[in-house]
DNA sequence: GTGCAGAAATTGGTTGGACCATTGGACCAC
DNA sequence: GTGGTCCAATGGTCCAACCAATTTCTGCAC
């Protein structure tokens, strides 16, 4: 017998009962993210629970991230709410050093090589189009301020995303990118960290211009590649200093 | 001005506090996954705060799948905690139609085929072991049972991702791989649905004993592969059985 | 002694009510 | 307008119970 067709009962989902009746809220009232959701005495008057029940279920959604609490203020939508959303809770034990850093771009390095394959698969005239427009603007930012330009690189890569087709790829990347960059300001003293991977950037354009995704997929690897140098560079030097 | 440099205070974090003071218990006690944490209205008499404090704190890493209350019995831990653990919660929007199915195999390809290529490269005498008697497991219950079975099969591949020495290869296909079997008892009417990827688990085992990254790549992506013909199977199947 | 049903203790889940700290707007003096 | 004070609204914390699930103990039958 298929266990999965004799779910366990639940008698006490109290907590999951609020969220789901706020999913209902939320989507009824239209609400986006930024607006404010009703008060926790509201919620618990409304939905006949305590308002610590409420409180427990804010507090499983503000740690996913899905909404923020202002004392004094109140509490306001994060992100974008839907009835069949998964949670995945990426944690990375170890934090700030070399390993953790390596272990995102090992994520990145695979994720980054397939989506530009698809992209080259996928891409419509007016997609590759979009894609040099964001690359011209990224390598403009790059001759103008002589060296990389987080915000424009970036664009870059989500135009590469979002024409994969999978919207998968957009979101664990970019959280792959939040990760990597939550410890990075300039902790590993490279200079020029991503000087080198600049002109890959035009590569995996061109491969995906000629629709050609082993080619793109190849041109993405030499990018991630290019990273993990300039990592690896700045742990070598971070260690020397550290010896001292 | 850079923004950081001003940062708000933090003038109320009890939450926080409670947790970090969990995080030296943990390791004080040297707690393994598993194990049970002091009840709450301990944690509130120790900590000096109220048992609502603590549950709040709880609820959090609850939500981050770190520990697992059962009521009656217990807090128990589920992973391992250390000080500077980073966390990210990625909420990603399901669907249940072939799109959305199709698009988390994707992102499997891409990893499953990283991951085994790492696999080779890092696996010890030991961990190949490990992953042959996995393996053994596995095709038992497919001849026993003749047809395969999802515990042991996802046995098997876990015992790579883990060789893989990066633990967020494991997070993101268990969500891959959650998510594409919340919709999957047998909506789509293929019996002999995994038969074809079956000869490929002992192909992908057999390259990664011999070392062979590129080896162990390819066998990952041709068992991907076979997935995803069953999942078109199916779906043309349906939509055959749905124009009727 | 063994085995088992039922009582009792333990533990997380929920409730209601109270008070504190912060916020943001209203109002006022200048 | 500027700056200050006051005040109501809101999230944060606390307390003292009680409920519900689980575990442990107890005592009886055998």
């Amino acid at each position: 017998m298929d266990q999965n067709s004799l779910p366990p009962i639940q008698t006490t989902a109290r907590d999951d009962a609020v969220l789901k009746a706020l999913v209902g809220f939320v989507r009824a009232e239209a609400l986006q993210p930024g607006e404010r959701l009703p008060t926790e005495r509201i919620l618990a008057e409304r939905l006949k629970v305590s308002r610590n029940t409420v409180r427990e279920a804010l507090t499983r959604w503000e740690g996913l991230g899905l909404v923020e609490r202002r004392q004094g203020s109140g509490t306001y939508l994060k992100a974008a709410v839907s009835p069949d959303m998964l949670h995945l809770p990426l944690t990375l034990a170890g934090g700030n050093d070399f390993t953790s850093l390596m272990q995102t771009l090992e994520i990145r390095r695979a994720l980054e090589a397939e989506a530009a394959a698809l992209c080259a698969e996928r891409a419509s005239q007016s997609d590759i189009a979009e894609i040099e427009r964001k690359l011209d603007i990224m390598e403009q930012a790059f001759r103008t301020r002589d060296g990389m330009s987080s915000e424009e690189d970036w664009e870059f890569h989500q135009a590469i995303y979002k024409v994969s087709g999978n919207p998968l790829f957009e979101q664990i990347i970019a959280a792959m990118h939040e990760l990597f960059h939550r410890f990075w300001e300039h902790p590993l003293g490279v200079r020029d960290f991503g000087h080198a991977s600049f002109p890959y950037h035009r590569t995996i354009c061109e491969r995906i211009a000629a629709r050609d995704p082993q080619g793109a997929r190849d041109e993405a690897l030499k990018l991630i590649a290019t990273v993990e140098d300039d990592l690896k560079r700045g742990a070598a030097k971070l260690k020397l200093s550290s010896q001292t």
